[in-house]
DNA sequence: TAGATTGTTAATCGATTAACAATC
DNA sequence: TAGATTGTTAATCGATTAACAATC
């Protein structure tokens, strides 16, 4: 694994990769080259290729990669193998179903506990559900770094204000709105108006094209 | 607006120009500029410029664009004033949250009920979950073109080409997974693991750089 | 008028794709 | 060996940014 600078693009097709391989069974071939990979996520096989030597030991001519190899250089080098805790801001629908979802762990996300305003339920899935007054103490000793922001978009900015105050570096922003934040910060949307803008768009030149 | 064709990374972009419009308090000026609107959202502001350019009728040189105009032209392009109707398959915790979430409205986008394998509930905030063998049926006769995949990884492609053989031509997909579907259909992946990875990257670097 | 802003044309940048030598 | 595949270098493509004239 080269330790060379990789792009963001990159980076978002790295997941894809991981988990069709995971998703293969025991009994399929040890080996998979580039080329087979592309075809089964119907991408251009130069640029599996270009991606996986940013991150592989290298594979082998007319074989491939081992499998069982690159499946463990992607997963270190998404650093899914040390676990990153997390705390999750508003314990809503939205974030009680991101609490009790237990896939995180495969990525290594860690929700150690839920804050909210005014706590509906003391916990989900044996996670803490906390009022706002404990986020600062809890975020100091457990000395955590990426919070999960699920609150209504109105108070977003301002719980991400505070999130910053208390330590945290990376946040994962559910909330429908632009977070203003330091350079030193990231701030990852999961935009769901993004992802429905697409499909719409989609939709609309399907029913255009019938008539 | 002009009818050019408009490219996914600017279609991507749409949706937050418009939530910030929008989230702007009525006694704000009836005008916004591009600059603005470039600041606000730490954007470029030429980018900004072009983006509208593509979907406005206009603004004012000095002034900027009336507000109003701005958001009816975004809304009107991105389709969120004719709603679309879709289905959920996989009413879980994340389907259920989805099926509960009030907030779509705005985006023109009006879940109609869900579909379970196995349902443990009649219905979530008013919309039915029904059994799966009701699916087919209820398609075709609601003529749904648009579908939430939110069931686990392992039945989402067989899931996905049921929904195709009913008519679906778009598919919001939360499975972990990639779906193979023919050219014609559209599959949106909200891929949470993406997001991990560009997070987790970030953490890592934040680490590294402290020691 | 002067200056902020629009809208467009040209230059730059980065990512994807094509071409090809090296390898097993 | 022949052919599939890797890995790299060069060409193409598209998106972003810079420059600038037009406008109110």
């Amino acid at each position: 694994m080269k330790s060379k600078e990789i792009s963001k693009v990159v980076l978002k097709r790295l997941p894809s990769y991981l988990a069709y391989l995971k998703s293969l069974p025991d009994d399929a071939s040890p080996y998979m080259s580039a080329t087979g990979l592309a075809n089964a996520l119907g991408m251009g096989e130069v640029q599996v290729r270009k991606d996986l030597a940013l991150v592989s030991s290298g594979g082998r001519p007319k074989i491939g990669y081992l499998r069982e190899n690159l499946i463990e250089d992607i997963s270190q080098f998404l650093g899914y193998d040390n676990t990153t805790d997390a705390i999750l801001v508003g314990a809503g629908k939205l974030g009680q179903a991101l609490l009790g979802y237990s896939g995180f762990a495969a990525y290594g996300l860690n929700i150690l506990a839920a804050f909210d305003a005014r706590p509906t339920t003391a916990a989900i899935d044996g996670k803490d559900i906390f009022s706002m007054d404990k986020l600062e103490g809890f975020c100091r000793s457990r000395k955590v770094l990426m919070a999960i922001i699920t609150v209504p978009a109105e108070y977003a900015q301002e719980i991400c204000d505070k999130l910053i105050a208390c330590g945290i570096k990376g946040i994962w922003n559910f909330a429908p709105i632009h977070l203003d934040v330091p350079a030193n910060i990231l701030v990852q949307n999961e935009n769901m108006a993004t992802s429905l803008a697409v499909l719409s768009m989609h939709l609309q030149a399907q029913i255009k094209e019938k008539k």
